[in-house]
DNA sequence: CTTTTGACAGCGT
DNA sequence: CACGCTGCCAAAA
């Protein structure tokens, strides 16, 4: 059994992590690439993107959108299926930021800080494991 | 090791 | 509003 089938568990990865953090999107609120990778403390819009291309079942991936509210377009229709069955706050066919963008609470913000350290450690010992001599 | 690749962001024109 | 360009950085090749 891997690693990357178990959730809350440590984050293996950088694309695990940003799987772990959409799960933690509460319905009816998104947060764009750029949020996620902020939150996150590591990499950038474009390596959430790739994450999210290796989503499954388990990860609402309709609420990781870009900062415009748009999403890619093979993917819209079924975006807007669940955007409207979630009420989320819209202004035609994209998503309104303004409104939408989730705000974590303080104790959802001690998960991501917790996540986010995690990820951070992973990588520097990684890194120290790559160092050869 | 270098190169390529991305479900992106932001700014300038 | 529409392009075009540049920056971004982890992962895979």
């Amino acid at each position: 059994m891997d690693a990357r089938s178990t959730p809350e568990q440590h984050p293996v990865d950088f694309t695990d992590a940003v799987h772990q953090l959409a799960r933690m999107i509460p319905p009816g609120r998104v947060l764009s690439y750029g949020d996620i990778a902020e939150l996150l403390g590591s990499g950038g819009p474009r390596q959430v993107g790739k994450a999210m291309q290796h989503t499954d079942d388990t990860i609402p991936w309709w609420r990781v959108i870009r900062s415009n509210g748009s999403i890619t377009e093979s993917l819209a229709e079924q975006a807007a299926n669940h955007w409207r069955q979630e009420r989320t706050a819209m202004r035609g066919s994209t998503v309104q930021m303004s409104q939408a963008r989730w705000k974590p609470s303080d104790t959802q913000w001690q998960g991501i800080d917790a996540l986010a350290a995690d990820l951070r450690r992973r990588k520097l010992s990684a890194e120290n494991d790559g160092i050869e001599a």
